[in-house]
DNA sequence: CGGGATCCAGCTCGATACTG
DNA sequence: CAGTATCGAGCTGGATCCCG
């Protein structure tokens, strides 16, 4: 996503992914849409920390790359629905491998993450 | 990482990975330490877009999370590994999940990647 | 060789309000 | 219900220099 002048060899495939998967929501809202939840307002109900506006960024992105359709009905009032593309669904192992391993090691985690705010912003504190 | 006053569900999970993957190199740093590029310099060498000063500020974050141990020789010139403690090695599957995936949709992806600079920025311009 | 400090640009996200 | 515009704050990462 960002980098500058360095040329971008996407070194190991990783990096790839994880700039597909960058934005704070996008794997959570693949995984939500994959388990059914297709409409924007069940997703914003289903992600209540985030906001409609990021949802809709990142659900845009998410549809510009690729991953998810977007279905438009000319209704009134408006109706969308989001779906997984083949691409989309092929990601699915990833999401799930971190969906488990962030459920089986939350315990160990969750008090590592609290304790450690970020490195760089405490050094200048 | 970020989050303000908003209760912290940690939702599915995949926040919670996302959360410790956090960091522009980390996931590629364990894919290289798990590989057996232990030292600083060498990793510098295979993360060449990275600074060493972003590539110890993500170390000492993974070291802190529990992901990576490290080990000091107190010699001269100073001697550091560091190697993937059991945590560590079991995200591997999470990242070679990452690396496959990526991997096999490059092709698909990066003419997206390139044309979807981002939604935000764009808007404002 | 390894590590840290500073300075600084860019991006992401949250809050809120508005339109169709 | 769906989607966007603006404002602002925070965080991340790059460049560079310096110390053990």
């Amino acid at each position: 996503m960002y980098q500058k002048k360095i040329e971008r060899t996407l070194d190991c495939g990783v990096v790839l992914t994880k700039e597909v998967l960058h934005g704070k929501w996008k794997s959570t809202l693949l995984h939500f849409i994959a388990r059914g939840v297709q409409r924007p307002s069940d997703l914003q109900r289903a992600i209540p920390s985030a906001t409609r506006r990021v949802l809709n960024i990142q659900l845009n992105e998410l549809e510009q790359h690729g991953l998810i359709g977007k279905t438009i009905y000319p209704q009134l009032p408006p109706k969308v629905e989001y779906n997984l593309t083949s691409l989309g669904e092929s990601l699915l192992p990833v999401i799930d491998a971190m969906e488990q391993w962030g459920n089986e090691h939350r315990a160990t985690l969750e008090p590592l993450l609290a304790a450690n705010p970020n490195a760089q912003a405490e050094a200048s504190a």
